[in-house]
This record gives structure tokens, sequence and C-alpha cells, in this order.
DNA sequence: CTGAAAGCGCTAACAC
DNA sequence: GTGTTAGCGCTTTCAG
């Protein structure tokens, strides 16, 4: 069976009308409809798209499907595309650096436009300028392509405040310097602590995996000066982070108060620490919806940078330790 | 701005070769390579693709991509696809009905073959037939369609026996109607307990959500005869009845048991309880793998059925109550 | 082995 | 309005 796969229908197509008028009276069109379901004809969407150059599709490449940060992304400008007639297809990049130009590239090429979240910094991003087709990044960028953001300085300056205000003073943060944003989080974070005459200690989880941020915990809650208070880079680290304190022995919040960002829905199951809203969902519905003006004329390259919100759940303590040393 | 949007550069190709052997040598080779380059050229895959009648692109749809079950599910078949040269294409459905059939459609036209994991019933399902396209579905089907499952019967059979074992007795399944193998997994908590003689108390959640499931949980707990173990569709549900069950002022796994299925990661760092791992990852990857098989003309229709394993978790306890009534 | 020509299914532009 | 034709970018085929 090495012949081609079957085609549809080959026969001409009947067009209701090429204007968009009504062409044929009602009972007749309605026939005519049969007559092309009974007969299995499908126009061949890849050869409409050759002509007219449009795909009505939309395509949004994600970092890591299994995170529900990511997840969350998707559920907004799905809405979005769908409200006006695009099919959204989504591709995992799977944290793979590698597969991430590839993949965007093939994308780029059967779809309308993009949504991309991407780690790469500015500089070895450059080849997107080249994809000839309208982009909205899900992240600062200082490059010529709209960008829909949050203020991720405000995210662990916020936390960093709240923590200090619950009267913790020995605070760390626990970071993924492969994430573009890491050094702006640690920036929010040493601001605030600054103002208090303070400074955060800096660790670093080297992946966004599980085992990775148990070992971080590890070297954060086992070394001499074990902070009162982290502040985790995400959700899903500070999660991993309270799974391992656990199996430390150790206790959340008593013997430290674990805080992250995202506010994904699972943290709420979990032991509740705080967390920062940063809402995924309404930033990918503007990115859509930026991406569809754009596809429709209305380019703009702005950067718009969404405003984090403290969630304090039900158990966050204050401090009850004294500082070491 | 109603112009078309650029074109590739529309010189004709310089294939290396058209039977894939060395036409020129290495250095031209490469200079060839770097003039292609630097045009900026690319060849244009819907062009090819109407040609040649394949994509070298598989699609995936997915019922809800918040459902951490089944981003798993699609971790497989990504890695599998990439390592045949395939993008793997998804669609978020949404657990939206409406959109179901035309979104599969839809990308049916744009991709080689298929990956489905649809609530349709099998009658309702025939369409799928007509795709032209290979499909195969994630689930336990009656269809001439290859497919890929878990035995529901099996994992709610388990769950059931791990709570006799521990001394429970009156059991109740929280379930989800429109879930296809919601029957199913009523009929394995029903046998299992039928061999000792009792039944199971059979609620209703009506959707796979949180409200719902908090909903549910107080109808269930809240019910004078109160169970003293219940058995979750899935993990999900499971996760969001314990959190309603500490809002009412009991304790889990001290007033009542909860059960799960998926072994969805965040079910570890919540209050733990039993689940059931579905292989989420590996029915993925298998049916992928028969896609592709099927894409190089092995095709077969034979339903593979996978069997779950019961993950029992540390604080899972055993029955302390009597049975009411 | 190499180059030109045919044509995939569709839409756009053009004459009638 | 209505029917016809040209041609999108590519692969395949078929003559040179």
């Amino acid at each position: 069976m090495t012949s081609r796969p079957p085609r549809a229908c080959r026969s001409r197509p009947c067009p209701s009308t090429s204007t968009g008028a009504q062409r044929f009276s009602a009972p007749v069109e309605a026939k005519l409809k049969q007559a092309i379901e009974q007969l299995g004809y499908r126009s061949n969407p890849l050869a409409r798209s050759m002509i007219t150059g449009r795909t009505r599709t939309i395509g949004l490449t994600i970092l890591d499907i299994s995170n529900p940060h990511f997840t969350n992304v998707v559920k907004g400008p799905n809405r979005i595309a769908l409200r006006h007639d695009y099919t959204l297809l989504l591709v995992d990049i799977d944290e793979n650096q590698a597969h991430e130009r590839p993949l965007i590239e093939a994308l780029a090429q059967r779809v309308d436009g993009l949504l991309v979240s991407s780690r790469l910094p500015d500089e070895q991003a450059h080849w997107m300028l080249d994809l000839d087709k309208p982009v909205v990044l899900l992240r600062n960028a200082e490059l010529p392509i709209p960008s829909v953001s949050i203020n991720s300085r405000l995210a662990t300056y916020m936390l960093a405040r709240h923590l200090l205000d619950l009267g913790h003073r020995h605070i760390a943060y626990l970071g993924f310097e492969h994430a573009r944003i890491n050094d702006e989080r640690i920036r929010g974070a040493h601001d605030c602590l600054a103002e208090a005459g303070l400074e955060p200690d800096v660790y670093e989880a080297h992946a966004p995996t599980s085992l990775a941020s148990k070992q971080a915990c590890s070297r954060v809650m086992l070394w001499p000066q074990r902070p009162q208070a982290v502040i985790c880079y995400n959700d899903l680290i500070a999660l991993d982070f309270m799974k391992e304190t656990a199996s430390l022995g150790l206790r959340v919040p008593r013997d430290v108060s674990v805080t992250g960002i995202d506010n994904v829905p699972y943290g709420a199951y979990a032991a509740p620490g705080p967390t920062v809203d940063i809402q995924s969902e309404k930033m990918g519905e503007l990115a859509m919806q930026k991406l569809i003006d754009a596809l429709a004329g209305h380019a703009d390259s702005v950067n718009f940078m969404f405003e984090p919100r403290l969630i304090v759940r039900e158990s966050t303590a204050a401090c009850t330790t004294t500082v070491h040393a």
C-alpha cells in the first residue's frame, strides 16, 4: 500500500455564491447541501490556503504542556480563536531547547499567525522576525514584536513584602536560571528586602522538574543558615519543595514558609502557601486578541504588562522562628 | 493592508538531488545551502502536501488540556512523533460537545492521521470512519478503528478490593455519567462488592469540574448514611472531594477514605489517598506507534487494553468507623 | 541522467 | 451577473 491516500471527490465545488449573496432559493440550496454531503465532498483546505494565503489557523507553542500554568495560558486563546472562527493548533516544545526553533518554524508555515512562549533571550530570537507571519510573544521582549507579559519583578516584590510583614527576616529565593524572567524575579525580592536592609539568599533549581526541586530543597533546608521563608520561582517548584520539606521531617509553615508564583489550581489542594496570580488566562486572551487584530491588518507592536495579584491562602503563618546566627 | 501576506521566495528550489544521492561535491553543497539560507528560501509545505498527499503531521484532540491526565497522554505521543519526524498538532476540545466534531474534521484535513480521545458513544462516532484518514482512538471502542484503552472495570474493582481489605463495608462511587467509561467503573465496584454481599452507593458529579465535585461532596457526606469510603471517577474529582470534605469539618482519611483514578502528579501533594495508575503516557505512546504503523501501511484495527495498577499512598487508613444503620 | 512540462484542488481575475 | 482561464508552489512524469 504505497499508493497515495484517498482524496476528496474531485468534481467541481458548487459554491452557493462567490459574493456571499443568496444565489439559489432556499429549498434548492438545501438540496445542494445534501448532495454535497452525500458525495462526501469536502473542500481541500490546503489547496484553498495555497491561493488565499490564509489557513484560518493559529499556532501556539507551549513550553511544557504538563505545567498547569501553561495549560491555563491555552484556555483563553482557544476561546477567542474559536469565537473568530480560527482553529488553534498547539505544539508542545517539551522544554527542549533543540526542538524549539524547528518546531516553531514548521508550525509557522502552516498557520496564519503564532503565539509563542519561549525561553530564548531576545538576542537569540531574531529569527522570529523572519517567520513572515504575525507573532505575539507571551513574555516581555525588547524585540519589535508585540508581546504580553506579567510584571515579574512586582510579583516577587509582593511576596517578599508579605513575608516581611509576617515577621520573616531571613528569606531565600529559589530560582530557575534558564527562565528569562528569573533575573527580574530575583530583582523584585532583592529590591524589597533591600528596603528593610536585608538581602535574599539566592538558590538555583537547575530545572523545572520534580527531582530538581527536591534536590534544591535539601540544599536550602539542610544548610546551616536555614531560611525562615522561601520564595520559589513558581508554584510547581513550591509544591515539590513543600513535599520534600515534609520528607526531611520539617513542617510547613511552622518551620518554613513556602511561597510560589502562578496560582496553579493544584496549589489549593496541597498545604497552601501564598502565591501570586499572574492571570495566565487573561494574558493568553489578550495575546490572541492582539494576534487576530494583527491578522486583520491592525498591527501594533506594543508590550502589554499585566500586574500580578497576591493570593494569601488559609494557612499562611506569621514567623515563629528566630533568625539563625 | 488587504494584500495577501508575503510569500517565500518564488525562485525555483535547488534540490540537492531528486534521488537522494549526492549530486554536488561537499563544498558546493555547502555553498548552496548557504545561498538558500541567505535568500530566505523555505519550501512551502502546503504546496508539497497538496502533491504528495502527506503533511508529516499528526493531530491529537484533547478533551480538556487542563486535566493533568490528558496532558500526560500528550507526552508519550509527542516523543514518538518527533522520533519519527512527525509534528504533533494538538487541539483542545475544551469538553465542548458541540465543538468536537467540527474541530476533529477540520484537523483531519490538515494532518496525515489522528489520535482522538472522545466522549462520544460508538453509535455517534461513525463519522470518524469517513474522515479518510487513519485514526487511533484513545478509549475502548467497538468500531472498526484501532484503539488503546484501559481496563476501567478492573480499576474500580481494585480500589473496591483494597477498601474492603481495609475493613470498609459502606462504599460509595462518585461518577460522571457523561464519560463513556462511567458504566464500566460502576460495574467494577459493583462486581467486587457483590462478592462480599455488598453494594456501592452510586452518586453523580454531573461535570468534571471543581464546583460540581464539591457539590457532590456535600450530597455524599451530609447524607444520613455517610459512606466510609468513596471511589471517585478520577483524581481531579477526588481532590476536590477531599478539599470540600475538609470544609465540612470532616477529616480524610479518619472520617472517610477517598480514592481516585489516573494517578495525576498533583494527587501526591494533597492528602494522598490510594489511586489507580492507568498508564496514560504508555497508552499515548502505543496509540501513536499504532498510528505511525498505519501510516506506513501496516494497518491493524485491534483494541489494546492496558491493565491498571493500584497505587497506595502513604496515608491510607484502615477503617475505624462502624457502619451506620 | 537531466531538464521541461503537466497538473494537484482551489480561487481570483478576467472576459463574455 | 456568469463562465472560463490562469496559476498558487510544488512533485512527478516523461521526453531529450
